[in-house]
DNA sequence: TTGACACAACTACAAATGTACGCATACAGT
DNA sequence: ACTGTATGCGTACATTTGTAGTTGTGTCAA
């Protein structure tokens, strides 16, 4: 039961830039777009209203100009992006995602460091 | 630089039945689709022919029946996948999923001690 | 006050996706 | 030989996605 239509990916990179911004017009989301990504004004126009349609995006008129803000915290989106991925290509299983990306990725002796101390916080609280 | 198409849901569905059973006929692939997933027969086989058109299975014909198999890895899907969804939700960094899958995920003490034995072997193979 | 922009709101449209139908043919059993 | 039943293969079609054009109206500088 998804509480909300799922986002296209294109839609998913201008919610981004909306959590990004907090509130933002959609000139502002326009501009905060990476150097290189060649997308129409419009478009972007296109995608925050369907963003707002989905529930993703609340908007307010501030005199003529509608401005978007977060409706859904991009930790749900996470979860639930995350949550979708992990169904499809792991059968729902965490783990097998998490040895992936310690085989497939390369980590730096810092950053495996932090994952250690972050399985000892985890282990702390659970015990 | 995407090396053929990307897979959409339904197709990556499709596409680990065949990874499963190694040579396939449709039939089978229909059979082998999780109960509850109600889709036409005939709808799998669009699938099939859409995975050997975007080059992910190589189909032969035996006798007057086609007969799937798996062209690229699982492996090479998994990462393609896996990064696709890591570019868009966390900049291309793996650090923050991750984070997110031990913080989110409820792992066991035991698969926690499995994740530390990763990380030691990890840190044996780079030092 | 006039023109140059900017933005909302609507419309458009091709490609991708999810899903299925129809026809002709091959095979199995009677 | 005849009749289902399953297939291959082509076709169809609505929805979603990626992307943009058009129109009307308001804003601001000259």
């Amino acid at each position: 039961m998804p509480p909300r239509p799922g986002l296209s990916k294109a839609e998913l990179e201008i919610a981004r830039i909306v959590w990004d911004l907090k509130n933002a017009r959609g000139r502002q989301v326009f501009d905060a777009l990476p150097a290189g990504r060649d997308i129409d004004f419009t478009t972007v126009q296109t995608y925050l209203r369907r963003l707002e349609e989905k529930g993703y995006l609340n908007a307010r008129l501030e005199g003529r100009n509608r401005v978007y803000s977060p409706k859904v915290r991009p930790q749900t989106v996470i979860r639930e992006t995350v949550g979708e991925m992990v169904d499809l290509l792991f059968d729902g299983e965490a783990m097998p995602l998490m040895k992936h990306l310690v085989e497939e990725r390369k980590f730096s002796a810092n950053e495996i460091d932090q994952l250690r101390k972050l399985l000892d916080r985890l282990e702390g609280d659970q015990a």
